[in-house]
DNA sequence: ATAAATGTGTACTATATACGACATATGACA
DNA sequence: TGTCATATGTCGTATATAGTACACATTTAT
């Protein structure tokens, strides 16, 4: 714990009360750095730290409209869906 | 100026600098607020205080891996053809 | 000419965020 | 049984957030 606490730059004691729920989630950068640390994807420890990062808000926010219309859509839709939906972006004419 | 403000809850003042940009855009509450009184969409003016609703993020961050890749995917996709996403997933059947 | 309405500048505040410092307690293991 | 790493508790703090309060100058209407 002290080595992974060294390593993203944190103390052990906060990163102890963060493990346990002690305290609030840390800052984005902390999370990110913890992330990698650990191996896990950024996106999902963000999220379980009530977040999102800044970049998709970033890209959320130039066109707001448009992005905020398809993520309201997406809302119910079953995972498979969405997943071919980056597919066919992925791989798409546009 | 004092109407609106008083029907959004805010201090004539606080409007004042923030419509001068003298002060840190409001809360996304008070931006939602003030949206509605003025006939704006939500999301535009929430991403011209450089937020993103508290909703959308919501739904993102129930499913991390599968938006943050779709909305990275769309990050340079010409606005049609999201439209054109949106409407598919609209009229689709999944 | 003057009373009312309007916009702005200055100062202040309360709460939240994101940690650091340090003392101490606990547990495993050699 | 001593010691090493880890766990926990308490306190402090700098910065950001989201405004309020009030005085004041200017404009507008009559």
């Amino acid at each position: 714990m002290r080595q992974v606490a060294q390593r993203i730059g944190v103390e052990p004691a906060y990163l102890s009360k963060v493990e346990r729920g002690d305290v609030a989630p840390p800052s984005e950068a902390t999370t990110v750095r913890l992330a990698h640390e650990l191996g896990q994807d950024p996106d999902v420890l963000l999220a379980m730290a009530g977040k999102v990062s800044g970049e998709l808000q970033e890209i959320i926010r130039k066109r707001p409209r448009l992005f905020a219309d398809l993520i309201r859509q997406l809302r119910e839709a079953p995972d498979d869906a969405i997943l071919r939906v980056v597919r066919e972006v992925r791989d798409g004419e546009w």
